[in-house]
DNA sequence: GAATTAAATGTAAACGCTTACATAAAATAA
DNA sequence: TTATTTTATGTAAGCGTTTACATTTAATTC
């Protein structure tokens, strides 16, 4: 076997009979060469099997046509419903999408960030507000865009593209206290490092303490989004003597947890108790019953965010935050209360 | 604000008074250069902040640090989860994840693999083997090591790290055949380049082939994993004058499109009809009847492919490609046929 | 103490691309 | 026709690293 190091534009021009610059513009601004070179080149890069060194393209240029994004996990259908549609729109203006996960963990996450930056990532999406102030100062030492997804704040600081939290949780707490619902339960994941979870936990508890006679518990799993621990904690709940009439998860695959639980234990869900859930992923209406939710557009945020990051580097400067709306999603699982 | 570009290691060079050399040295060998001098080096790469740039980097080292992935669609829990194992070994050794999109369509896969590659990816995670000659040629000659994940063949010409799609569907159905079915329905998502599916298939038509006095029927839905078109092939197979005794489908997100419809339209699953899914994700232990399944260890093949391409970046030699064990999970949707 | 070996550091040449600038050719204007 | 502008292509200088190889310095041996 032949040892051939990969053809360069040396090789392509050479075999073309051009000079490497036509080869460069060939492939970068092909409006600036005559047809006919340009067929000529197209048949050198296709016979020797052509692609351009991202090194040398990088170095050169300055840009590595990549865009980073660190998520907690990918193994959850919100997050990769997301991921899925900023990746396709990056995709489609020739850029690549760096990906890295971080567990839910800041200092993984900024180490990630860290990664991603020198490998040359010329935007990052990031999820959520909480993050430790080290990471926000290299960010802006480096002077890295970045876009903050999957909740929303006002400040002029960052740029969001995400939704509100809050006022979700608030208006299905608030659907919920309509439908005659007065001891509300909650079971959310943990908040540390997750402001979605506090949002939407502190939305709840606005709603409750404005509506006269409603009482609230809290119940915190362990996992953000773990089914089993959700059923443990569904088994607490049944186990007070006080029972709630609605228990509402932070998430979906909480709700869902806690369906299953309900039929183990031979609790029929709406008639014995109505469970809600949060940002209306397939599950929702595949499960017995089928879930009360809050619908999130995972896929246009990710579209969103990819969108505003490629005008930032196509060198737009007055960029707006974008708060996307979410709505009510009414199923089976919550009924009205007499 | 002044305008100063990147420090490099010139710069870091001259602060500590030494060579370009040695700041390399410190970087990548540290053991190579004496404590004093590494100190004085150190100093000086944090008052400067620097980080080597990558494109300098990867054009001297012609290393990028880097490992790239072509899949269906993220949005799918069995890539998902096989992706983020992928992505985790990765990570722990120090390398980032390219990331990409194919939609099921071969050509897009080829130029993101080519993407990929001119991105600089050391290596590449693929998906199945149904891919035009014009990919493998490519890959061949730009000699880009890559692992063939989510099936296997007995071959020697490439790595695969997955399971034998024939084989298990094989398994299942003889289950099937044992508990008295023989009427046979599948419905399958189209087998034009996936052949995980054409494999099961294949599998399936096997043992009823081998059976005697089973006959079988095979519908298409026109997506992969639409729930739901599989209702409404569900819908025209119970149109059917003699009905099947059991539907199965080629993975669980159309198992559980028929699992719905069949609730609508209110037959019962298992007693009126069974049906069998593939895969194991999440939703087949929530919907209800909880689904006969084949599981697949989808963490597993993310893990071994990422270790297996590490070990090749390493320089080991002589890999080998890795067959998984599935298995059949016996849930409710399935029935004993008298 | 001189000769030899080992360790630490320096010098400078790639690596493959883009792009400002130079040049040549073609189109237009005078 | 000649002068001017426009268009297409070529030339060559970086971009920031790494790394053979050369050189200097220190340690060891005889």
């Amino acid at each position: 076997m032949t040892i051939h190091s990969n053809p360069t534009v040396d090789d392509v021009a050479k075999l073309a009979g051009v000079s490497t610059a036509t080869v460069s513009r060939c492939l970068n601004n092909p409006e600036k060469v005559l047809v006919a070179t340009r067929k000529k080149v197209q048949v050198a890069v296709d016979e020797l099997g052509y692609t351009p060194n991202f090194g040398g393209r990088y170095l050169a240029s300055n840009r590595s046509r990549t865009m980073g994004a660190v998520i907690p996990t990918i193994e959850n259908a919100i997050f990769a419903r997301g991921i899925q549609a900023f990746q396709e729109v990056l995709a489609n203006s020739g850029i690549t999408l760096l990906i890295s996960t971080s567990g839910y963990d800041p200092q993984l996450e900024f180490e990630n960030i860290q990664a991603l930056v020198s490998q040359g990532a010329e935007g990052l999406l990031l999820i959520g507000t909480a993050r430790p102030k080290k990471t926000y100062e290299f960010l802006k030492l480096r002077n890295i865009p970045h876009i903050i997804a999957w909740n929303h704040r006002r400040n002029r600081e960052h740029l969001y593209v995400g939704f509100d939290n809050h006022f979700a949780m608030r208006e299905l707490t608030n659907t919920v206290l309509n439908m005659g619902h007065y001891r509300i339960a909650i079971i959310a994941g943990p908040t540390v490092n997750n402001d979605r979870i506090a949002d939407r936990l502190s939305g709840a508890q606005d709603a409750i303490k404005k509506a006269t006679g409603a009482s609230l518990i809290i119940k915190f799993s362990h996992s953000n989004s773990s089914p089993i621990l959700a059923g443990q904690a569904f088994e607490e709940l049944m186990a007070l003597e006080i029972r709630p009439t609605v228990i509402m998860c932070s998430n979906d695959a909480l709700a869902v947890g806690a369906i299953m639980r309900a039929r183990d234990m031979g609790i029929n869900v709406p008639d014995d108790i109505s469970i809600t859930g949060f940002d209306d992923i397939d599950v929702a209406e595949i499960v017995t019953p089928s879930l009360t939710t809050v619908h999130v557009p995972h896929r246009r945020m990710g579209q969103a965010a990819a969108e505003l990051l490629l005008s930032i580097r196509a060198g737009k400067t007055d960029q707006k935050s974008i708060k996307l709306e979410t709505r009510v999603v009414l199923r089976h699982s919550l009924q009205t209360k007499k």
